[in-house]
DNA sequence: CTTATATTTAGACTAAATCTAAAATAAGAA
DNA sequence: TTCTTATTTTAGATTTAGTCTAAATATAAG
């Protein structure tokens, strides 16, 4: 991780705004919060923005199957759950087991630098309104 | 899964395709392989026969994080791995623990209906030359 | 202050996929 | 077979997410 992180005023609300979110934003998303805010910033500087956050490790970039990218401020290994309904993201904190990747790296001589888990199902409140 | 499936020449192409690749197509280089075998379909056609045999079973959809849907004649269930620098797909027959689902409903509260996991490394080709 | 480097901006552009309305094809009924 | 209805294909416009470019601005170093 880089020390010498250097945030402008742009890169500064950016960030904040993925801080003060617990819904995973997508790019869109953000654009639209930082309007909210008073930030009317080059399409193209969100992109840069989030893209060197993500370089420089302070913010994550999620990519959930979806076609679309989404921004996580928290840092913590952890993996997500999509709800096929409503589309509500949970985030779980249980991790794989690195004996499972370990006979993986084994079995296809891949080295394993990066792995993640993609849940759907149906939420807690979804599932009071479902009929199977 | 649907017993009266419906192929119609468009369908059974894109299958075809499918079936005799083993490199996860996705839907442009299914086009491209089908312009070789003399199919010029419309660019719709491709996407609602994708859609079709995938709504009926007949292929997978794999959502690797890419932006782009690929597409696997594989029904059997497995994992991928996909190498950071050639891009390379490997397909990986461990599947993780029912138990470790089991966990995660219970402390979520959803449903899990399914589940994938995306795995990111260095293939052994690429490691070769690599200095790291 | 001057020069070099980094960043932002607006807007054009690209790629993947969806949508639409018309035409073509297939299936079922008389 | 012929008529009617439903399904599928087609061409092309549209949408969405994101990248690229060249000029303008800001920052850092000498």
């Amino acid at each position: 991780m880089n020390t010498n992180i250097r945030l402008t005023p742009q890169r500064k609300a950016v960030l904040e705004v993925i801080k003060n979110s617990n819904d995973h934003p997508t790019a869109g998303d953000i654009i639209e919060r930082l309007a909210r805010d008073g930030y009317h910033f080059a399409y193209g500087t969100v992109y840069n923005s989030l893209k060197y956050l993500t370089d420089n490790g302070l913010i994550r970039e999620l990519k959930l199957g979806e076609g679309v990218s989404r921004y996580d401020g928290n840092l913590h290994d952890h993996h997500h759950l999509q709800c096929k309904i409503c589309g509500k993201i949970d985030e779980v904190d249980h991790d794989i087991s690195p004996q499972w990747l370990k006979d993986i790296e084994k079995e296809t001589g891949f080295a394993i630098e990066s792995h993640q888990v993609m849940l759907k199902g149906i939420c807690p409140s979804c599932r009071e309104g479902d009929s199977g």
